[in-house]
DNA sequence: CTGAAAGCGCTAACAC
DNA sequence: GTGTTAGCGCTTTCAG
């Protein structure tokens, strides 16, 4: 591979005179930079970024880790995130931890050990980014759609809580007294904060409290959905609407009830939380709540790129948590309690 | 932040020995190595990624460059290919094109400047990684999903002509004569094999060929399958069956009947290519073409490692173009045509 | 404006 | 087994 000094003795100038050239610096003759530039065009010069970062200490990357590479909400971001910092010159480095917390910490080693420039992170656990935040204090980090304890560390969220307040304020106001809600992994604060505004709800509501199940599972995805749907037909003959708490869940429960015959809204109401493209072309239709992904995203990268480029010393000391409200959308998945049986 | 030679200079031993300790080389002392380590999570040691790449010139990263971050065809790719090689001890970076090729071939070269270990590449232009190749004989580069005429590329895609002829068969086996397809942009090898593989069909059976449109477009997302839809429905009104070559062509043709209230498979049937999670939760559940998308990241990880493993000689002089066959889903979108007039 | 020189942090040869 | 040394390819002083 053609390297600088390659080009250097091509052209007879130092090696400090073609750096400066190719890299766009203002103090080299026209003259000079075109006959470099020539040169290294003639060569199939390819810089080498590696041997850049080391010596500039700065990679030009950043590092977005989420636990799942085909969940529409995580993809989302990652694709407005990659646009914004692509215009400023940055690289994405997406990384998967599949939601498991091992994985997630040895990414997060992986990133720094590449010296990214900053950190996108969907923890996996409570304490999230904390352990690289403390053995490594320089570089930023945001967390996205979940936060953490982690210190020091920026968040971007969704109003989790209130958004499933909301949907199941609906599900009430038909009548409902007798809610289900397919949570995900405990300890998760998504999973915390929409069985919070479950619960908000139920109190405000006066619901039976041991008339409305909270499932917690394993994961997030659709499967989950479907298991914890059938659990809640087998052992709660009583509900009479289901609050699948993501959208692969609402996935999955659509699938269960489409398996079992039951009719959606007829036999059960479902409202879903998210909302993904295919969800209005779904039997039934279903009610959601949606979140303004791509503002989120873009507040992600901009923050990001923010505390990368302002010294420490004029930013906001404590670490910033930016709430997102979503709203909710109407379809056709919910109604007034069934009077029959199931 | 802490080097190599600050863990050095703490236990008092050379340079090498430390690496080699931290590296696992096996001629190190245990005792040696224990008290390595011990210094390293000491002083917080976190090894520079860019400097080793540089010095031993392999960055342990593959690069991956997807036309969509959102389309679930590329995503479960990603996520697949992402599993595999993390197995092997790389890092996958994912850089999405938008389906631009002046993006792409922007990618392509920041990969190469960062020197990634190989490629995995969707080529958004009928010739692909050609550009790269050429310049940079060296990186092994398999593409996906789409093949480009690339030389010394390759390739691992799924059999979209046999796909599609096999589901347009089943839609003259209906009875169908008049059917359109919404395709891709031309000049994509999937919209191409697509496209042959339904003018196959129709030779094979003697459809008439101004009734059967084929309607390029833009993209393959699902604005434009609503666009296809409607323009379908307006300008060929003996259109009884619609192929919507695509995933999200089908969720958007799917959209655009239902906003006309145009009942499928009543008043016109529907058939998409390939199998996304939701589609069987749709209204109608959709009759489509899955391709075995696992497997097909699978063998492009599989290949690419082995490319770049095995010495060049070894291996085979010519690329290999690794064609996967799908199976046919028959669900609730497709019936006879229909009698009466829309 | 240009050249020379000093490393960034690490690995790999080579000596001991 | 371990220490020493020479760079990987680049940016960035510092002189001129």
């Amino acid at each position: 591979m053609t390297t600088l000094k390659d080009v250097a003795e091509h052209t007879g100038l130092g090696l400090g005179t073609v750096s400066r050239a190719l890299s766009g610096h203002p103090n080299v003759r026209p003259e000079t930079r075109r006959r470099v530039e020539a040169a290294a065009r003639k060569l199939g010069y390819q810089s080498n970024g590696l041997a850049r970062a080391l010596r500039s200490n700065r990679s030009n990357s950043i590092g977005l880790i989420i636990p799942d590479l085909e969940n529409e909400f995580y993809t989302t971001a990652a694709s407005v995130v990659q646009g914004l910092l692509a215009a400023e010159g940055f690289r994405l480095i997406v990384s998967c931890s599949n939601n498991s917390p091992e994985v997630d910490i040895e990414l997060l080693g992986t990133l720094i050990e590449n010296r990214v420039d900053g950190i996108v992170h969907v923890p996996c656990t409570p304490d999230g980014s904390d352990l690289v935040r403390t053995a490594n204090p320089g570089v930023p980090i945001v967390e996205y759609a979940r936060r953490s304890s982690a210190r020091g560390v920026d968040s971007v969220i969704g109003d989790d809580e209130r958004g499933s307040a909301e949907i199941v304020q609906h599900l009430v106001d038909l009548g409902h007294r007798n809610i289900a809600v397919i949570a995900g992994p405990s300890g998760l604060s998504t999973t915390t904060d929409r069985v919070s505004g479950f619960e908000q709800a139920c109190r405000k509501n006066r619901l039976p409290k041991r008339g409305c199940p909270v499932l917690y599972g394993p994961s997030y995805d659709a499967q989950w959905g479907e298991v914890a749907t059938n659990q809640i037909i087998d052992d709660h003959p009583d509900v009479t609407a289901i609050f699948a708490s993501s959208s692969r869940g609402a996935l999955g429960a659509l699938k269960a009830l489409r398996k079992r015959s039951l009719s959606v809204p007829k036999d059960i109401s479902l409202v879903g939380f998210l909302n993904p493209a295919w969800l209005d072309v779904s039997e039934p239709p279903l009610t959601t709540y949606e979140l303004p992904l791509n503002d989120m995203g873009d507040m992600t990268a901009r923050l990001l790129l923010d505390r990368i480029r302002r010294p420490r010393t004029e930013q906001a000391a404590e670490p910033q948590v930016l709430r997102f409200d979503g709203r909710m959308i109407l379809r056709e998945s919910t109604a007034p309690p069934r009077t029959h049986s199931l």
